[in-house]
DNA sequence: TTGACATATTCCAATACAGGAATATATTGC
DNA sequence: GCAATATATTCCTGTATTGGAATATGTCAA
């Protein structure tokens, strides 16, 4: 069996990096799909195939402009990734404590002698 | 051609559930392969093998105690998803200002009537 | 309607991956 | 050295996925 499906899993939607150079290109606003093509020098067929992921994951959405298809980035998407994020926070927090508490102990030994 | 390399790219090697797991339950702190195997319920040869992709990517750190071999989370190797989440909550934060303005538009609009 | 433009889909081939089973490599204690 | 414990690696299989090429769908303009 191989990884489970990229289609419902927003993780493994932003693991491919194109999918995120697309993202990254929909920071600056809505764009058509011409668009992220000449911006990010890539084949209209695979950035279909990804805007089709990223949006199946509902990290873009999008709206038809005449013949052009226009996409926006909805980050409130992401907030599975902030959540996850933050839980190590914490951990990453309590590095830096005792390193402080560390540097804290050798200063103190310094001073004593 | 197939999904680049695992093994060379954080975004990859958290992409998996299994991994996340993993990571997961040593936000606790250094444990065992055994514990983990135990802990997650999963066959001792996959634990091996995702503890593998993750060290190889820096997220944990391993070192050995007799027969066993403790695995400690690296949390600052977390830093590419920070900074990559970074960007976008600019993005988040300009979404509610404009719901913000687009609010208090509607109550301006209110108070006039 | 026909042709041009914009985007989406389908078909194909190559590859990489997860999971399972079996086995290999330490390391400890007797 | 030998058994037992702990972990890592290898081999195999099924499957998901990407990229490429070709084609389909949709939309506008003349």
């Amino acid at each position: 069996m191989a990884r489970s499906s990229t289609t419902s899993d927003v993780f493994n939607a932003v693991a491919e990096g194109r999918r995120r150079d697309i993202l990254d290109t929909l920071i600056a606003g809505e764009k058509a799909v011409g668009t992220i093509v000449t911006d990010l020098a890539l084949p209209q067929p695979q950035v279909s195939k990804h805007l089709r992921v990223l949006s199946e994951v509902g990290l873009v959405s999008s709206r038809a402009e005449g013949r052009r298809r226009l996409y926006r980035l909805e980050p409130t998407r992401l907030q599975p990734f902030q959540e996850w994020l933050a839980k190590y926070e914490q951990a990453w927090n309590e590095r830096f404590d005792r390193m402080g508490d560390y540097l804290k102990e050798l200063q103190e030994q310094g001073e004593q002698q």
